[in-house]
DNA sequence: AAATTGTGCAACCGCACTCAG
DNA sequence: GCTGAGTGCGGTTGCACAATT
């Protein structure tokens, strides 16, 4: 067994003081980013590693985006999580400036209980009650925010995480619908998700292609948008995407 | 005005992955 | 191939503040 690296005696706990968000700026301005393991004692703090990291990653870095997020940002998170499920770091990779601690809490702390209200399972984005609403026109295909089984094959070779948790039981994807269609249903469900019109373009920021991880991402939206099943008409979208 | 409850956010914890030796 | 250090990620916790009673 690794002994935590947070072991150590002494170390501070908690909020961070001026002084100390000022130590770890003024460190990384000058060494970069990087090997947090010896950084605190480089830096004079008396943090553990990981804490500066994620100080720094959520908090300090210059180019992060503070404040209320914006209608846009919030649709564009509820469609990658109908994706991606609880992959905070890979919604937040498509959100510039925005960290995946954020975008959790943001998640939870509002989102979710803006699906419930809206009688749609935040876990699986789908409706848990027939509710009252306009109509959809077409045929009022299931609104399910299911993806199609290219997509989800591209997802699973490209975006999927390192950790296979969610295969042992793990909570972490439980979010996803990628593994609902794993079910027994899966035929059905692909076939729901051919309606599914799943525009990720909104906020595609130029900035996050600097990985190639986001640049499948890319490529599977493009694929989502002339894979042919949207045709010429624009289909339903998820009724809060609207 | 004080006490209680609810909410949002920052930070922590532990697990899993990568990679060098 | 194995091991351990370093790192990243997601879930959870704890605290400060706001709202309500």
């Amino acid at each position: 067994m690794r002994r935590p690296c947070c072991d150590k005696q002494g170390n501070n706990k908690g909020a961070w003081s001026k002084q100390e968000d000022q130590k770890l700026i003024d460190y990384i301005r000058a060494h970069g980013e990087g090997c947090w393991r010896s950084l605190p004692k480089a830096a004079g703090l008396h943090r553990c590693g990981k804490s500066c990291r994620l100080r720094w990653i959520n908090y300090l870095r210059p180019d992060i985006k503070r404040g209320n997020f914006a209608q846009d940002e919030e649709d564009l998170i509820i469609k990658l999580h109908a994706l991606l499920g609880n992959r905070w770091s890979l919604i937040a990779g498509r959100l510039p400036g925005r960290t995946d601690n954020e975008v959790k809490n943001y998640w939870n702390s509002h989102i979710k209980k803006k699906l419930i209200n809206m009688g749609i399972d935040p876990n699986n984005h789908k409706l848990n009650q027939v509710l009252q609403r306009p109509q959809l026109g077409h045929n009022s295909p299931n609104i399910n925010a299911t993806t199609s089984p290219s997509l989800e094959a591209s997802l699973n070779h490209s975006t999927k995480p390192k950790k296979p948790k969610v295969e042992n039981g793990g909570v972490s994807d439980s979010g996803s619908c990628l593994d609902d269609d794993d079910d027994d249903d899966d035929d059905e469900s692909n076939s729901d998700s051919s309606y599914l019109n799943l525009d990720l373009t909104i906020g595609v920021p130029s900035t996050s292609f600097n990985s190639s991880e986001n640049k499948q991402v890319v490529e599977i939206d493009q694929q989502v948008i002339t894979s042919g099943q949207l045709g010429s008409e624009p289909l339903p979208t998820l009724l809060l995407f609207r």
